[in-house]
Order: structure tokens, then C-alpha cells, then sequence
DNA sequence: AATGAATGAGATTTCATTCAT
DNA sequence: GATGAATGAAATCTCATTCAT
């Protein structure tokens, strides 16, 4: 009955951070308005006043999340000033941490939700658009795609090895896949 | 007045069956006893006669599919002659329809809910080892890794982007890593 | 999680009484399931268990408050053995306390409820032929008509006026509609 | 930087103009503060702005409707310049579309209504006295009573049975009741 | 005066699981 | 062995109402 008054403009982002959190933690399956609240440390009425429903709770989390990927595959790749290194930022975002285990999760969890959810499903197909574009900053496509694969499937192998990948393998993978497909550069 | 019946031994795998269809059609997410129950034409108590719960019966469901799974992968390399009818099948698991599309979103389900469930871990590791063993028919593993690192990932991407994948391009990418990594054979 | 094993096969028709002892005290818009449940001292789930949701509890209770008062209305009529007998069973249709207040306070929530209702105007109209029928065991058609409207508006003005009706006046209505409408009878 | 505005002298009638709609629609168990905000484009907390709750707001509702009603009741009768005039009126009433199929709709939720709320019982109660009053400019009581027994109950069994009612036979009806009850009149 | 933000209570419904038979 | 009946817990969602502004 008695109501916040004051506007609390952080709260749609909180409950989503929330999601994304409970989400990595637990799987989409496991995921309910409860626990979320718990989490963001919100009343339960108040994630149906700001969404509609847990669907759309979550596609708009998995949206922030394929947002703040995106971000960090351009800027890993944006900061490569020759193919060299071009190269060795796709070795990193192969073998690197540059997610969180939960965030992989909850990335994965995106992956398998877009096969039942429409919008999370545009919401895959934009960031495999996206990801391929930052290779494409250094790369042709036939090479940005298998590289672009190859960035999805190794950390997922990786995970369910236990075992971290050798960088060295993977560079060479890397490079063989740009020998192939690559036309040569002039050599000045 | 017969007895209600002899044992109905097909009785569990029916309800493995159904279960997997269901995760296929719907999601783990969306997955539970009463819908199973419906989709094998059992009684609803008889779920929890048979399995240990729902994540029992997941975890079954999908060790049944893995089992699938790999007699398939393992069939269609151990057909291949040498080692271009190798690398044709290879081609055929990542391009051709060697599972319809409820059994690649059931085994995305599975890589999904294996981050959160044991025994559905071990299994993804298992059927990443057996994979892995098969193309070990014909390559080494340095090939191998890279090799089921495509099967997995450029059906999902063409899953999302919606089009077929080019075969003669998957044929390129795969002749790349093949090219870097066998030994030259014997050529006798 | 205790499930009570034994079958209790009035459960079914203690929650129907008990929703329509509630829709009488409340009225429908004040009707749910807790207030069902608890009076019936059923478990709230096992509203559910019976019932396909509110709806379906209403219409099923309505469902058999149209029997019951069907089967008075009928009972009523029947036991009159002349023309005269089938007048003064009218009047005490209409005046007399044939239902309890709460009942006639049902019957007007079905009526209500039954403008939207598909399944609860199919009762209004069977009780409209049905009550017919009764009256037609001694009247023309005409007749019957004019009767049952009686029948149903004056009880209703009878309760916002608050006081009772005047059995020698609503016998000289029912008498005037007899004489205008019926045909002559022999008179041996 | 114009204030606000100038009160809006027309929201509460609109809110209740809205209201009335939403019960004919949908009837009171499904009439909210929300439904009826969005359906009069008003904000939600306006509601309680100017009402003092929903009940408060359907008492209100309710009221409008019948003084709407009693006004066309009334010059229904007034224009009648003759006994026969006037029970053509009445038939009027009885078959004619004199309210729209969601104000005979309303007017019931009224009735259900007025079962369970006390400022709407009495106006139900005064609803019935001054439609009475009006069949008075023309009829003794007795007549006035009966008539408006028919007035209320004719309709209604028409919507159940979906079928119009036919006018000669209500003609009939009306006249019955008025060559019972209405004294001679002087010829002269 | 007026309202958008907010929430606690409760409504309906689904569910995994239990148990008597 | 096998199941239909049953239920407590919780899930999703709606709602009337309150309050800061």
C-alpha cells in the first residue's frame, strides 16, 4: 500500500542486470519474477509494471547482453592496427576471459532461448551479423565466418573439457584459416 | 479380468521419445511432466514411477539423444574410404540434414542445460570426446578439434541467418585445416 | 506434498454448492477461488483438479441452480389438478418464498452473467423453455409467456421495494392474462 | 509555461460515460480501474482522483444510467396524448430498441449489482418508482405495476431466446391488463 | 489540482510430487 | 507393479490503492 514515491529511473536496469545474473547462474528454466526480485532487491509487483511479462524480461536482458558483447568484440577488434594482431585478438576472444563464465552462460542461454523466441531469436541472427562485421575489419567474409565459428565452438568445447585451450593451437588454426582465405598482402 | 497388463517395457522409452520431442518443439524451458505425460499417452503418475523426477528424466532424454547422436557421426565417418570421402562426410554433417531441426535445437537444449546439470556435463563432454574419436578415424586431433568445432558452430549459425551454408566454401575451410595440419601421407 | 488418498466423490458437488452459496452472499464479481475453496474447506488446488477454471465453476454451479429451480417449477405445476389449482401455484410462484433469498439472488447473477457467458446463456435460455414447458402443462402459449415474465419481474421489484406483494392483486393480474388468453373450457 | 490546464470540467463524466461502457462490454466482474482509465483515455490515478474507489465509480455509473433511463421512460409516457397512445408507448418499450443491446446489458449488471450495494440497491429501488410514476401519468397503480413487470421482464426473455417479440401479442398483453384494471373512462 | 510511479495483496493457474489403492 | 486422485508450493499476473511530486 504505500508506495516508493520517489522515481527510481535505475530500477529497469537493475531488474535486468538482475535477470542476466540469475539467468547465468541458474539457466532460463530456473528462472522466475521471484527470484529475479530477490535479486535486484525489488518488489515482485514491480517486474510486471516495468515488463510484460518474463519474456520480455528476458529479451530484453539477452538484448543488453548481445549489446555489451558486440561492444566488446568491436573494441577487441578495432584495436588492431595490423592482421597480425588482428589475429591475435580473435586468439584472445577464442582463449581469453574476455566473458565471464556466467556471462558465456547466459550467452548460451540466448542461443538456446532464440530457438523458441522470436525476438531473441533477430536477436542472435543481429549479433552473428555483428560479430562478423568486426572481423570484417580485417578480414574477408569467407574468412570472418569460419573465424566467427570458431569463436563460438572452441570456449564451448573448452568448457565442457575442463581444460583451457593452447593458445598456440589455436593461433594456428587461426592462421590457416587467413592463409586460405586471405589474398595476399602487398608486402612493401 | 485380465491383469491390467503384462509389463509395457516400451513404456519408458516412449517417455524418453516423448520427452525429447517436447524439448524440441518447446524448449526444456517449457518442458514438464504433464506435457511429457500427454505427448506419450501415459498416465501422468507414471512419470515419476519410472524416472527420479523431471531431471531425470531430461538427463535420460538426452543421453538417449546424445547416444543417437554419435552412431550417426560415427556411421557416416566410419563409411568414408579415404580420406577426401573423409572429409565429403565432414562437409555432410555440417551442411547436410543428418538431424532434422528438433534434434538440433534438443541438442542446443542439451549444451544448455549441461552448464547447469552434472550429469547432462558429462555428457556433452562425452559426446565432444566421441566426436572427436570418430573424426580421430581419419585425422589427427589437432584436425579433429577444429573440425567438430565447425559441425557445431556454422549449423547454428546458418540456423539463425537463415540460408543454406555453400558447400563448396564449408569443402574450402575444411580442406584449409586438413591441408595445415595432416602429415603429408604416404603417397606410395 | 501429502496428497489425501482417499477418493471423496462429493468433492465435486460441495465446491459447486459451495460456489453458489458464495455467488448468493457475494455475487459473481466478488466470487474466487479462495472464497470457493475455503468454504467448500477444499484445498485451493483442487479447484483446478475439478474445474477448468472460474468459468467453469460458475457455469457448472449455475448449471445446477437452473436444475434445481427447473425441477421446483415443474414439481409446482404438476401437483396442480385444475385450472384454478395452476393459477394459485403461479401466484405462489411469484409470491411465495419458493427459494430463498439467496437463491433468487443467484438466479439473478446467472441472468446477469449469462449476457457474458456463452454456456450460461445457453441456461438462461433451456430455464426460459423450461419454466415455459411447466406453465404449458396448463396453459396456451400466449398465456404461458405473459405468466413467466410475471414470474420473473415481480419477485425482483418485490425485493427493491422491500415489501411484500399483495397475493389478491398479483391473483387478479394472473387471472386477467388466463381470462384474455385462454380459450373457454367445456364445462361438462 | 502554461499550467497543467484549466480543470477539465468534463473527465468525471467521461470516466463515468466510460465506465458505463465497459459494464455493458464486459460486465462488472470484469470492469477494473485500468479497463475503465484506458477506455476513457484518462490517467489511471485520476480514477481515485475523483472517485472514492470502484465501487464508488460503478454507484455513480449506475446512477447516470438510470436518471438516463427514467428520462426516456418518462418521455415515452409524456408524449402520449391518449390512453391508447399510451400503451402503444408501453409496446414501444417492450419491443422497441428504446436502449441500446449494452444499456439493456447494463441495466441488468445494475439489478446484479444492486443485490450486493446498498446505494445501488436504492437506486434500483427508485428506478422502479419512478418508472411507475411515469406509466402513472396514464395508468392506475395496479396497471402501472403490472405493466412494468413486462417492461422489465419481455426484454429479457427476448435476449435469451433471440428472438423479437411479436408486437400484436405484447399489444394484447398490455390491453388485458389495462381492460382489467383501468376504470371506464368518460366518454362524454 | 492532478498524476505517474510504485507496490502489497491476492487472483488464477501450473506444477512436481505424493499416496492410497 | 502402476496409477488416478489429490495437494501444497510456487509461478505468473492483475489490481486497487497510495504517495511524492
Amino acid at each position: 500500500m504505500v508506495a516508493r514515491g520517489a522515481n527510481d529511473p535505475d530500477r529497469r536496469e537493475r531488474i535486468i542486470a538482475a535477470a542476466l545474473e540469475v539467468i547465468g547462474e541458474r539457466g532460463v528454466h530456473q528462472t522466475s519474477h521471484r527470484v529475479i526480485a530477490a535479486r535486484a532487491g525489488v518488489p515482485l509487483g514491480s517486474l510486471t509494471y516495468y515488463f510484460d511479462g518474463l519474456s520480455d524480461i528476458l529479451e530484453q536482458a539477452f538484448a543488453s547482453l548481445a549489446a555489451r558483447m558486440a561492444e566488446q568484440y568491436r573494441a577487441s577488434l578495432e584495436g588492431a592496427r595490423s592482421r597480425d594482431e588482428a589475429c591475435a585478438a580473435v586468439v584472445d576472444l577464442i582463449c581469453g576471459s574476455y566473458a565471464t563464465t556466467d556471462e558465456v552462460r547466459a550467452l548460451f542461454e540466448m542461443y538456446s532461448f532464440g530457438n523458441y523466441d522470436a525476438k531473441v531469436h533477430d536477436l542472435c541472427r543481429d549479433w552473428l551479423l555483428v560479430s562478423r562485421a568486426s572481423l570484417g575489419l580485417h578480414f574477408t567474409q569467407p574468412t570472418a565466418r569460419a573465424l566467427d565459428a570458431l569463436v563460438e565452438a572452441f570456449p564451448m568445447h573448452q568448457a565442457w573439457e575442463g581444460e583451457p585451450l593452447d593458445r598456440a593451437y589455436v593461433a594456428a588454426v587461426v592462421q590457416a584459416l587467413v592463409d586460405r582465405f586471405e589474398p595476399a598482402r602487398d608486402v612493401a
